[in-house]
DNA sequence: CCCGGGTGTTGATCCAGATCAAATGATTCC
DNA sequence: GGAATCATTTGATCTGGATCAACACCCGGG
């Protein structure tokens, strides 16, 4: 279990010197993504911002009143949960310009815990101030359908990436995901840091950790990434790419090039 | 693949004779719950009501442009999309009083196919006019946030279903779950049909279909549950509830009963 | 600089479930 | 009603990945 000493991301001080959403590089895929800047200034002064918190703090924890809905400015949170035989699960790793907490609306409290892999900073939008907004903006509104659209998208697409796929694949997706993620943010596609654990990859990925470690080396044996510690390096994304398939190289020749 | 022949429900005449949501017995599941006797008046006049299709028929399909939500009235709805390698992949199993469409509203299309597996029924609530709708009923935009949330959280527990639970774990909590979605709805928890077949039970659960087939029979050996073809009776439901858990009979007496 | 604990890698063995195979039981369609 | 097709069950075999085990590496602290 990771839940280092938590100085509780609510008790801390707002940072009032952090860029306005207006300004914000990561505003393309957050709620004020479609806005107008009249909407966006409307938007400004529910968002509340904090200072940093370090790797093994908590955002918010299971069974917390659920009262935000937090956007990662930076770093990387993992949102996870106990089962009933109190093994961890892992429900999702958010990257920066993600928003994490809308599966908690419903319960009205948390439902998850979200602690921090590496130092990270988030935005965060009361969620009833949001739900009094999106009725005069309707741009708002239809933001927070398409997130939590998204959200369901994401987490269908990734039920469906356990099914019936290998570890060779399933840590490929995982890959080509983080790679995609990073790159809609303007970060590299080809290269990143891997801040979680390979234990913690495992989990989500519903592999033992030493068939994570193994699968990282074969597809550095075969030259499809390259991986120091928690650095991966992805030198043929095409062929990564066709590995998620399952279909080998030969398969795309099949469809005339011509 | 299981695709009939279709007769869209789109081009489907409106049978203006259904039950209104006002006297619907399923409206505590759908958009009407937590609304007042004025706010289901105005939600009426939206609603769009079918005559049943058939097994077979589809709801919609992968690609349609993307206009309503969908409640199911009566029967079982399947939704499914082909990867990437032409396999069929289930996000879903729809049963009366569930709401489904919520995952294409970012897309703008439907993002997979919905198909009836028994004769079935719907309404249809037209996404943009929900919308509008929204703006001057805020329980009903509230409710709206409920339903996608808990979609996600639905998704969530799929997807960690499917992680480090071994395949009578799996089909234990496929069975409980039905169970309690059907008592939700007033049905019986105890007995009710498998609507899908063994196949579809495999994809879903990602397990081959043999193993779905002699997970049953050895839960029937046990004395759980009685299998017959589709119909399933549940006799022992807390030492099914055990058996998801991964935790023997014997796990709760560690928790002192005094 | 060395020590210690956490994290990652690699090797060896074993088993749950996939796959292959075949028989039987339903259901549909003339 | 009967043939044809499809769904399900059950058996036999094989394998990918879990598990067990040992070791290497990295990093922080004294």
């Amino acid at each position: 279990m990771s839940i280092g000493c938590a100085l509780e991301l609510q008790k801390s001080a707002p940072a009032r010197d952090i860029a306005l959403c207006s300004s914000c590089r990561l505003s393309g895929t957050c709620f004020p993504q479609g806005l107008d800047t009249d909407d966006v200034q409307k938007l400004e002064p529910l968002v509340r911002r904090f200072r940093p918190i370090h790797r093994g703090e908590h955002v918010f924890r299971t069974g917390d009143k659920f009262q935000n809905i937090y956007a990662v400015r930076s770093g990387t949170v993992k949102v996870y949960r106990l089962s009933a035989d109190f093994e961890e699960q892992i429900i999702g790793f958010y990257l920066p310009g993600e928003v994490l907490g809308f599966n908690s609306i419903e319960q009205g409290e948390y439902v998850c815990s979200a602690v921090a892999l590496e130092t990270s900073s988030f935005c965060a939008f009361p969620f009833s101030l949001l739900e009094e907004l999106c009725r005069c903006i309707p741009a708002l509104q239809h933001q927070v359908f398409r997130l939590m659209s998204k959200e369901i998208v994401f987490s269908n697409e990734m039920m469906m990436s356990h099914c019936g796929k290998d570890a060779r694949q399933k840590v490929a997706i995982f890959l080509i995901s983080l790679s995609n993620r990073y790159q809609h943010q303007g970060y590299s596609a080809r290269e990143f840091r891997l801040t979680m654990s390979r234990r913690e990859v495992g989990i989500y990925l519903g592999l033992a950790l030493e068939t994570v470690s193994r699968t990282l080396s074969r597809m550095q044996e075969d030259n499809l990434i390259t991986v120091d510690r928690k650095s991966v390096i992805i030198h043929d994304l095409p062929a990564l790419q066709q590995v998620c398939t399952g279909l080998g190289p030969d398969v795309i020749p099949l469809i005339p090039v011509n």
